[in-house]
Formats: structure tokens, sequence, C-alpha cells
DNA sequence: TTATAATTAATTGCATACAATTGATTGGAG
DNA sequence: CTCCAATCAATTGTATGCAATTAATTATAA
């Protein structure tokens, strides 16, 4: 086989032309952005994203916070109980249904918001696109995301 | 603090607001949607973008294929010694410069590169966005990772 | 009612990621 | 030539991610 028709046959296979993979790299560099905004104030990426959820809606079950944040059990029970640690929720079982498992943000998780609040901020100082590269960008994910269901 | 106030006092702090959770969530939902096709082939993500480069050079450092993946020592070391187990790769210190550890890839790893042919096609049927939609996104993601740098 | 199916978290096992450190080697200044 | 800094990979320790299984509870069908 000529070195051309080789080039064509795995084409697909050249890293330069998979869409998956500037998505893997790029969500990597950019979480690691945030760390040392994050850890000053005890928390990794993932914590965040939780705890960010009960800065809106105080009390979710570990189910309907595995929805939101696009993962399961076995990565949000250690999470939380980190977070429980240190003290910036509560988890409980549902009386109504012994299954669920509730988590609630605390006083103390309320305040960590105080703290928080220059984080997207100086994370969005790394990131040097246009308003409108990065609404078309976030449109796009949505997009990517909603057509993987 | 009325209600509206805080919204907008803690508006950047939403989960709807972040560019980066999307990003984060997509990456992982697609590189979810390799594991039906790679595991037949023995792979995980990382071992097959790992493949890919060599698959293309043939032989490179640890510090090159970091630089090409994102990726450091940390990650690589273990998934290159699997790759070694699994008879893909060949790793051996470079004797111009014993620091070097050169990774090249065996024979049987170039025939793995046949029966992952299809695999970017697999993967891409799963993600329905256009022509136009992926080439926006593909561009922008690489924007992104070199706005990092 | 009762046996079975479904639901929800937790657990287990494995493979990353990555910061920090270590160890071996090389390069460079004096 | 000789330290000393720099480089490179490996190691260590921590925190995910996730598939698969388990355990407890609830819903449901016969």
């Amino acid at each position: 086989m000529k070195t051309k028709e080789a080039d064509y046959k795995y084409s697909a296979l050249k890293l330069k032309n998979q869409l998956c993979f500037p998505l893997y790299a790029a969500s990597r560099e950019v979480v690691k952005r945030y760390r040392p905004y994050l850890e000053p104030l005890g928390l990794t990426y993932t914590q965040y994203i939780a705890l960010m959820v009960f800065w809106e809606c105080k009390k979710c079950s570990v189910k309907e916070l595995g929805e939101k944040l696009y993962l399961d059990s076995g990565t949000l029970t250690p999470v939380l109980k980190s977070l429980e640690a240190k003290g910036y929720v509560r988890r409980y079982r549902s009386s109504e249904d012994e299954r669920v498992l509730l988590v609630e943000i605390t006083e103390e998780g309320e305040a960590l918001r105080e703290k928080a609040l220059d984080v997207p901020a100086q994370v969005g100082a790394c990131v040097r696109l246009s308003p409108d590269e990065a609404k078309t960008l976030y449109e796009l994910l949505y997009r990517l995301l909603g057509s993987m269901e």
C-alpha cells in the first residue's frame, strides 16, 4: 500500500481528526486552572460543582445531584462524605423513602459561597476567548450533551 | 438582601453560567461512548489515544507523548506499562540520553490499528452534531486549548 | 397478600489524573 | 574538571470516574 493510500485509510484515526480529544484535553486543562483558587477554600473541582448545586437548591437527593452533574453514586458518595466531613453539607435518609439519601447544605456551606464569589472570574481570566466564542462554545457543548441522551 | 439582588450577586456561581461544566460533563460522556468499541480491543480511552500517537509516529519519548496528550509521566507511566504488558509497545532508555525513555510500537500494536479503523465512525454516530457544528466546536476547543498556554 | 421487580446508595475494583517528591542523568558555569 | 542546576521518568499519595455488584427499601403484579 502506498503511503498516501495509507494516510487516507487511517485518517480517521489521527489525533488531529478527533473531536473527542480536544474536548478531553481542554476539559482537564480548564479544571486544572481552578486549583489555585479552590485550594485556599479547601475544595476540589468536583466538590465545588457539587456545592454549586446546593448553593442554588439547598437540598437534593444523591440521584438528583447525579443527574445534574452527570455523575453516579460511585463518584458522589465519597465526594459528599468529604463535604460532610468539612462541615459543608448534612446527609440523611429521607423519612418518606428510606432508599433516598438527602443532602442539605449547612450554614458553613452557605458561608463558603461568599468566598467563592471571585472564582469564576479568576478562572475566566485564564481563558482568552471572546464573548462570542465563549457563547458559541457553550451552546455547542450543551447541544453535544443533549445529542447523547 | 432581596432575592433578586442575591440572584444577581451569585449569578456567576450558577452551574448554568459555567463554561467549564458542560466541557467537563461532555468530555466524560463522550469518552464513555468509546468503551463498547474499545473494550473488545482490550483498550481504555487513554491507551487508545496513546496508541493513536504511535500509529502515526512509530516512536517517541514519554515527554513528547505527554506534550501531545497533555498528560504527565505520573499518568503515562502506568498506561505505557500496561500497553507494554499487552505487547503493543516496547519501552527502553535512549542510548544518547539515559534520562529519556523511548516508546516504540510493536508489530502487534500496528496490527491493532486495523481493528480500530471503525471506532471513530462508531463513536461519531453517537454524537448527532451537524458537520458545521462539529467543525466549529473542534476549532473553538483548539482555540481554548491554545489560549491557556 | 406475597413473591418479584424496580429503585436508590453504597461498595468494590480498576484505571486514570495530577501535584509533589525522588532518583538518575546531563548540561553548563566558573 | 567540578559542582550545581536542569531535565526526565518513576514513584507516592490523594481524589476522582465508572462499571459491576450488593444491600436495603419500595412498588407492583398475580
